[in-house]
RNA sequence: GCGCCCGUAGCUCAGUUGGACAGAGCAACAGCCUUCUAAGCUGUGGGCCACAGGUUCGAAUCCUGUCGGGCGUACCA
C-alpha cells in the first residue's frame, strides 16, 4: 500500500527531470525509526548514469514531488543518498478504515486468481510411522498450500506414495517374523534388513488377532497379506498423525497406476525415440550426459525392474499433463539426488521445468540432553511423531517446524520442548488473538454497541499508529511468503504484530476509553484479529477465543 | 574427490533484490497487576556475522579460497 501510493508521486518526479528508470523504484521500510516510514535509494542507483552525486540528485528529486501534506509529514534526503519519507497519522488512519472494509478476508488476495498449484509433500511410503523429520516436511508442504490458497490459488493437495516397491516387501518379510515369533517360534529369525520397530509388532499382533495362525505356513500368499494388512496399518496411523495436525490432502496418487496406465511404458517409448535410452549390460541407461548432467544413469535394471528416477519422471510428466500453472514438491535433503535427473528428463521430453518449484528442507536433528537421538524406522528406537505430539501439543509442533526459514538444519532439543513448550512463540500470537476476543466479550457483556464506521482520525497514539503500520505489512508477508515459498517470513511477521498489539493493548485501554474513541479502537484490534485469525489458519495453528 | 545446505549474542535462530549504528526469542539480572487475560509489558548486560582475500560509494548478504558440521553422490527411494 505504501508502495502504491509512492510510486506514482516518484515516477512522476522522475519524469519531470526527464529520467524514466527502467525498473520499479524500490521503497523499503527502514530499521531505524528516525528514518521515518520508507526509503529509497533511487537517487544512489541513478548516480552512474546520471554523473552526480546521489545527494545532489536526492535533492533535484525531492523538488520535483507533488505532496500531499494531508498525507505526507515529511521528506528529506539522508545518508549516503536515501531518500525518507515520513506519513501523516492521516495516512494511516485512512488505511485502517480500507483494511477494516476489508474485513475477515483481511490479508488474503486474489493474485493468483484463474491459476493453480499442485502441492506434493509427505509422501511417505506406508512402511512405517511418520517421524520428526516427515513432520516437518508435511507443516511445510501444508502450509506453502494454505498460503497459496490464501492468494487466491486453486489448490490440490497431493501425497504420492508406492505400495509395491522392494520397502514393501521387506516390511512383509518383517511382520510375518513377529508374527511367528509371536505365534509360536519366539527364536523365528529376524531379516536382516527388516524393520526393527516396535510398531511392527503392533502390526503382527492385529494380525494374530484377526487371522489366528492362518498364514503360519509363510506362502507367497501369506506374505502378500502380511504385506496388505501392514500397508493399511501404515497408512490408517499416518492419516491419523496428520489428521491431528490438521493435514488433509486432497489426493493420493499411487505409484503403482504409472505401471498400471502404461504410463511407465510410454515415458520409455519416448526416451527411445529421442535417442536418449539405449541398453547396456542388460540395463536400461538414459543419456543423461545429452541432457546436461555429468553421468548416464540406469531407469530400468537388469531385473527389469524400474529405478526410482523412471516413475519420478513419469510422475511428474502425469502432473504436467493434468495442468497446473505450477508444481511444487517438498523433499527432505536426502531426496536432493533425483531433482537434476527429473528435470533433465522433463525438459527432453518438452516439458518446462521452471513451472517445478522443489523445496528441499533440511533435516531436523532430535536431541535429549545435547545427545542425538536417532529417528530412523529401520534401527527401531524410533520417537515418532505421535510421541512429540503427545508431550508439546498439535500447536508447538506446527509452529515450530515451520518458524525457521526451510533450508537451515534445525536442532529440535526433546528436553527443551518440554520444558519451554509453554513458552513456545505459538501461544504468544494466540493470546494476543484470545486477548483481543475478551475484549469484545466485555464489551458484548457490557452491552456495548459496536460500529461499524468508526472515526479512526482519534486514532493518533504512538501504539495505535505502529500498530496500523504492522498491520500494512502483512498482506505483503502473506503475499511474500508464498512467493519466496518460506513459511518462516509469515511466523515472523505475526509475531512483529502480536508484539505491536501488546504493547498497544498496554498503553491504551479500550472499554474504559470516551465513546468515539473506544470505537475507532474496536474497529482496530477487529481487523488485528482478523490479520491474526488469517494467519494462524494459513500457519495450520488453531486460533482460540480464550486461553 | 564431486554436488547441495549450513556456520550470526551463552542457547535456538531472523536478517527482504547488497544499504544507514547487526536483530528476535529463550536463558541472566532489575522493575510493572485494587483498572478490558501477567501465557502480558518496561529496562540492563551480551557480537572479529567461522577465517582470509576480492568486487563497490556501501558486504552478514555477491565472487574465490580455507576450516568445521549435515545430506547426497547406486542396477535403494
Amino acid at each position: 500500500m505504501i508502495n502504491e501510493y509512492l510510486q506514482p508521486i516518484f515516477t512522476n518526479a522522475l519524469t519531470k527531470l526527464g529520467i524514466t528508470p527502467d525498473e520499479p523504484i524500490v521503497f523499503e521500510a527502514p530499521k531505524i525509526a528516525e528514518h521515518g516510514d520508507a526509503s529509497t535509494n533511487i537517487a544512489m542507483k541513478l548516480a552512474k548514469t546520471m554523473r552526480d552525486n546521489p545527494r545532489n540528485i536526492a535533492e533535484k528529486i525531492i523538488a520535483n514531488l507533488e505532496i500531499d501534506s494531508h498525507f505526507i509529514a515529511a521528506v528529506e534526503s539522508a545518508g549516503a543518498g536515501f531518500i525518507n519519507i515520513r506519513f501523516a497519522n492521516a495516512f494511516f488512519q485512512n488505511a485502517i478504515a480500507e483494511f477494516a472494509q476489508i474485513g475477515e478476508s483481511f490479508g488474503k488476495s486474489n493474485y493468483g486468481k484463474g491459476k493453480s498449484v499442485n502441492v506434493e509433500y509427505v509422501s511417505v511410503n506406508p512402511t512405517g510411522l511418520l517421524h520428526l523429520g516427515h513432520g516437518r516436511n508435511a507443516c511445510i508442504g501444508d502450509t506453502i498450500a494454505n498460503l497459496y490458497a490464501a492468494i487466491g490459488y486453486d489448490v490440490t493437495r497431493e501425497y504420492y506414495f508406492n505400495n509395491a516397491g522392494n520397502q514393501m516387501n521387506i516390511l512383509a518379510k518383517s511382520i510375518y517374523t513377529r508374527y511367528r515369533q509371536q505365534l509360536d517360534e519366539p527364536d523365528y529369525p529376524f531379516p536382516e534388513d527388516g524393520y526393527h520397530g516396535d510398531y511392527v509388532r503392533e502390526i503382527a499382533a492385529g494380525l494374530v488377532s484377526e487371522v489366528g495362525s492362518s498364514l503360519i505356513a509363510g506362502t507367497p500368499e501369506d506374505l502378500t497379506k502380511c504385506r496388505k494388512f501392514g500397508e493399511e496399518w501404515c497408512f490408517a496411523k499416518i492419516k491419523q498423525t496428520l489428521e491431528r495436525m490438521n493435514i488433509h490432502q486432497d489426493l493420493y496418487f499411487n505409484e503403482d497406476t504409472l505401471y498400471s496406465d502404461g504410463k511407465i511404458e510410454q515415458v520409455i517409448a519416448d526416451f527411445r525415440k529421442l535417442g536418449l535410452a539405449y541398453e547396456k549390460e542388460s540395463a536400461l541407461w538414459l543419456a543423461f550426459s545429452q541432457l546436461g548432467l555429468k553421468d548416464d544413469r540406469v531407469i530400468v535394471k537388469s531385473s527389469g525392474e524400474p529405478t526410482y528416477r523412471l516413475p519420478d519422471i513419469a510422475y511428474h510428466r502425469e502432473k504436467f499433463n493434468r495442468g497446473y500453472d505450477l508444481l511444487v514438491d517438498v523433499f527432505g535433503a536426502d531426496h536432493i539426488a533425483t531433482v537434476p535427473d527429473v528435470m533433465a528428463g522433463l525438459r527432453a521430453l518438452g516439458y518446462e521445468p521452471d513451472k517445478v518449484k522443489v523445496l528441499i528442507h533440511q533435516f531436523v536433528t532430535l536431541t535429549e540432553n545435547g545427545q542425538q537421538v536417532k529417528m530412523s524406522k529401520r534401527t527401531g528406537k524410533n520417537y515418532t511423531l505421535d510421541d512429540l505430539l503427545d508431550e508439546v501439543g498439535e500447536d508447538v509442533v506446527r509452529f515450530f517446524l515451520i518458524m525457521r526459514g526451510i533450508s537451515t538444519h534445525m536442532e529440535f532439543d526433546l528436553g527443551l520442548a518440554r520444558e519451554q513448550s509453554d513458552k513456545n512463540p505459538v501461544f504468544y500470537l494466540q493470546y494476543a488473538h484470545a486477548r483481543i476476543c475478551s475484549v469484545f466479550e466485555n464489551a458484548k457483556e457490557k452491552g456495548i454497541y459496536v460500529s461499524d464506521k468508526p472515526d479512526y482520525s482519534l486514532l493518533n497514539h504512538d501504539t495505535e499508529i505502529n500498530l496500523i503500520k504492522s498491520l500494512n505489512t502483512f498482506p505483503d508477508a502473506v503475499l511474500a511468503s508464498a512467493m519466496k515459498f518460506e513459511p518462516q517470513i509469515l511466523a515472523e511477521n505475526l509475531r512483529q504484530l502480536a508484539t505491536d498489539f501488546h504493547f498497544f493493548y498496554h498503553e491504551c485501554r479500550i472499554l474504559q476509553a470516551e465513546e468515539e474513541l473506544m470505537q475507532a479502537r474496536l474497529g482496530l484490534i477487529r481487523v488485528v484479529r482478523f490479520a491474526l485469525y488469517n494467519g494462524l489458519s494459513i500457519l495450520g495453528v488453531k486460533a482460540p477465543e480464550r486461553m
